[in-house]
DNA sequence: CGCCAGATTGACT
DNA sequence: GTCAATCTGGCGG
């Protein structure tokens, strides 16, 4: 996807990547898996937001867009995407993908789990993908670096299932949550009521 | 350098 | 269902 693409609002894009294709190049191999779920965040307005926090990822969520965003939590690498319109702040969390391409490497990465384990989650999926802290800071609109977002397949608008963003301590008043309805590798948590 | 909170995961009372 | 392991990033000293 060019990098125009993720000029927009977060929310916006974050359904725009539903069906895109990830794909990552580990060891001359291509891994990739379609986006069944992502998440949108804003900036500092947004209690969930690394934004808020200041530092070196405010400035980033503020910067450029189409970079990837990585940070660690709980032991797990999470994957972002910066997307905001110009002149605003925003990311898009990338939180369950369906394999495609590359399932042997990927199982291996994760330790003979089951095919339904493997990505369903924004730690599972780094993981499994061997995305780490390498890859922040890098554009995904190119394939220069051995991440990147392809066109996939296209998904209607009822085929998009909204709800509120899950394990956030504090969420805004609409749903940042958006997933493909009724597919198996969405991560099955159910969100936390808002306050 | 030590402290704290957290966009999670997986093991277990 | 509950709960703690374990690590990153920001911040204070």
């Amino acid at each position: 996807m060019p990098k125009e693409f993720y000029r927009g609002d977060p929310a916006r894009v974050a359904v725009k990547l539903l069906g895109k294709l990830l794909v990552r190049v580990y060891r001359g191999k291509r891994l990739s898996g379609k986006i069944v779920e992502t998440e949108a965040y804003y900036g500092i307005e947004d209690p969930a937001s690394r934004a808020r926090r200041g530092g070196n990822l405010a400035r980033m969520i503020y910067g450029d867009v189409g970079v990837a965003l990585i940070y660690g939590v709980h032991r797990q690498w999470l994957l972002n995407v910066v997307a905001h319109p110009s002149s605003e702040a925003g990311a898009v969390l990338i939180r369950a993908v369906e394999p495609v391409e590359g399932v042997e490497t990927t199982k291996k990465l994760r330790r003979a789990l089951e095919l339904q384990l493997l990505t369903s989650g924004p730690g599972r999926l780094t993981r499994a993908m061997a995305i780490d802290k390498k890859l922040h800071g890098k554009p995904v609109y190119t394939t220069a670096h051995g991440l990147w977002i392809e066109d996939g397949e296209e998904i209607s608008e009822r085929q998009v299932a909204v709800s509120h963003r899950i394990g956030v301590t504090e969420d805004l008043p609409m749903p940042l949550r958006f997933y493909i309805k009724g597919n198996p590798f969405v991560s099955r948590k159910t969100p936390p009521a808002r306050l």
